[in-house]
DNA sequence: CGCATAATCAACCATTTGGTTGACGACGGG
DNA sequence: CCCGTCGTCAACCAAATGGTTGATTATGCG
């Protein structure tokens, strides 16, 4: 799996959200981690692995303890991928000749829709597994 | 499931968000979104439904056709809970008062380090399922 | 009308996921 | 030294996921 899908998946989850939410605003070991949920300290320590496999925390040594930390900055690449694709499809939404051109289309191609038109770009990324 | 999850889980497909790409770049029917890919009609077809069931994609009716529509906009809200917390951990991790707050709990409590202080803020959103 | 095309529905299968319980290893405090 | 705490490992389970094939439903074309 690529690292764009672990992150994508890591956050997925409610609880892993909500682990993120919480190490925001500071370190915490495992135990402080699980307590508030209503679920065994395993688990909690499952869904911390998959957010370490996912890159987004690391874990310190402190004695028994494994102080978990926050890599916010591997969040910056998911926002990235998201506001590139967004902002594509908002610019093409308010491009003027675009409307005038599916206008034209319309007129060459009456029953089959914008849509129909001869393919322009497809896969812009190649990322097929 | 609740939207964001829904949305992330969406997005934790590289065959997704390659439609979710494509689709940036213009309406497609469902024929041709499957195209370029080494997998059945019906696969594409599902993939296609779990976009929609996040909300990222709406279909349009065309005669047998039916062209797939980006909702872009719904990426914004994942795109601000990224940026509150990458934000949050890196405001942080820039105040000087913290740091110093960090030394002198350090000296109170020598061998439990900084995660071990009393708690500060957990939990700032409900997200156990 | 009758056929080809677009898409979905349905059943099935293998793998992954999110949780459990139980056992174990590492460490520090009395 | 021994006990309690922190955390992980292992095995297991139910449900969800990502794919397949086959059948079915609409629709437009000749």
């Amino acid at each position: 799996m690529d690292q764009l899908s672990r992150t994508f998946a890591a956050l997925a989850d409610p609880t892993r959200r909500d682990l993120v939410a919480r190490l925001s605003a500071g370190d915490a070991s495992v135990a402080e981690l699980a307590a508030p949920y209503a679920m065994s300290l395993q688990a909690v320590s499952k869904h911390v692995a998959v957010l370490e496999r996912a890159g987004l925390v690391s874990k310190r040594r402190d004695a028994q303890r494994r102080p978990v930390h926050l890599e916010a900055e591997v969040l910056a690449p998911v926002t990235d991928w998201l506001e590139l694709y967004r902002r594509r499809a908002e610019d093409r939404f308010q491009r003027l000749d675009e409307v005038l051109a599916e206008l034209a289309a319309d007129e060459a191609y009456p029953q089959t829709a914008v849509f129909a038109r001869p393919p322009r770009n497809t896969r812009p990324e190649g990322t097929n597994r």
